[in-house]
DNA sequence: TCCCTATCTTTACATCGTAAAGATCAGATA
DNA sequence: TATCTGATCTTTACGATGTAAAGATAGGGA
């Protein structure tokens, strides 16, 4: 507290002596033996990724700014900028790496399920377990407006976690998802199981399902909820509102 | 471009001589005749809410600061402290106004309705077309983390909302939904609802469903999809080829 | 050995939210 | 009528943020 912005290990700022850089730092560092990072860091951008999701995890979305991301990382306010451009990047590089954990997330999940209704269950209850446990993370993926989606990276994980959907959905309704078409019953069937999964997931996550928890019978969860709100029959008329 | 931070009616800053304030504005300001505002406003926390709603319309919501909204009333950059207290307050009163403005406009898609079709379709259908036509708002109340639901008129405004659409659900189902107690199938039925309404409205705000309409027959519109995704039964085997 | 380029730091600046103190007005009070 | 009081608005100030630009430093090839 009260640190002047950055705390890196002191180093003489203007001295270019050579006996002060030989103590300073080693003198060829080998290979990541040393954790005190010298003045290249070596890999700053998977460090400052790793530090933006500890800062996003402690402090939530607000206080994820370009500055305390690298602070955590114990380097100067400007150093993301080389490896990031600006706030929108960095977002977008950590929105990506969401992106991939999630997946993996979802493959494993649905490599658990056995019978076809927990098949059916699997991928939905894994999306909103994931959220609820990164619940930042999950805040940069879809809440955040600052994403930019022509970057590689972000672009192909969040395609990937698309595909996996709708490949699902395919999977369910026993046929084949076209890569270039779609009828209107599949794109519905796509558009209602994501729409029904993100929507309960957002609402859960801004607490404005707990009213309608509370009114439920004594100690029913957000996930028997979404169960029963994924398997329920079919009542004869439309089910919007 | 380059004024300095506030512009107002120039006023002679230190002068307190009664000839120049006769000159410089009325002398009573008879209820609302004058245009130009003299330095008590008379009601510029509706002024302040207008303008935040240009602002919000003009320059989306990362343009929405304090500092703007009192540059668009022009007013101080610190004058709505006074009516709002903070960014949080502006930030709920507005929500709260969009709430009352979606409400509205529910309620009117509702009347103009006849048939049961059009009765179930009415009101996803307002929803989301009221999102489209004001995405900012739309972000203001669902989007934003920095909501005050404390506050009576966002509390009310949320929760008037809220009945409307469990009120649907009941009215569609033909049962009486109680103040106090659900059922998990009715609950269900509520999360579904708004899940899908909700989940498809931000996909579709966030350009994520843009993928799927372009996958889907020439000129399917976002609506139809909606449509297609609301009166498709939930599970089961495909309808179609 | 020397220079070149990528990487990181320092410095600087405009903007933002917020707090505090000063200016101004409307109406009550005398 | 004159003054006082509280509400309203402005001014000033401060720390934090994103971003740009210039300086410092290393690593690797000429």
């Amino acid at each position: 507290m009260g640190k002047s912005e950055t705390a890196r290990n002191p180093r003489t700022p203007k001295k270019t002596s050579s006996a002060a850089k030989a103590q300073a730092r080693p003198a060829r560092r080998p290979a990541a033996a040393r954790t005190e990072t010298p003045y290249h860091h070596g890999a700053l951008r998977e460090a400052l990724l790793k530090a933006a999701e500890r800062v996003l995890e402690r402090d939530g979305l607000g206080g994820l700014t370009l500055r305390a991301v690298a602070r955590e990382a114990g380097v100067s306010h400007a150093a993301p900028t080389h490896h990031f451009g600006d706030l929108t990047g960095l977002l977008s590089e950590l929105a990506a790496v969401g992106f991939r954990q999630f997946n993996a997330a979802m493959a494993s999940a649905c490599d658990d399920a056995t019978t076809p209704l927990e098949r059916a269950l699997a991928r939905p209850k894994a999306y909103v377990v994931y959220a609820q446990a990164h619940p930042g993370m999950y805040g940069i993926m879809f809440r955040t407006e600052r994403l930019d989606y022509s970057r590689p990276s972000l672009h192909e994980a969040a395609e990937a976690s698309f595909a996996g959907l709708a490949n699902a959905i395919g999977m369910m309704r026993q046929e084949q998802i076209s890569e270039d078409a779609l009828t209107l019953t599949q794109g519905a069937a796509i558009a209602r199981a994501w729409s029904m999964v993100h929507g309960f997931t957002m609402l859960l996550l801004d607490g404005r399902l707990k009213d309608i928890l509370d009114r439920l019978p004594e100690g029913t969860t957000a996930e028997r909820l979404l169960e029963a709100m994924l398997t329920a029959p079919i009542t004869g008329k439309p089910t919007g509102p």
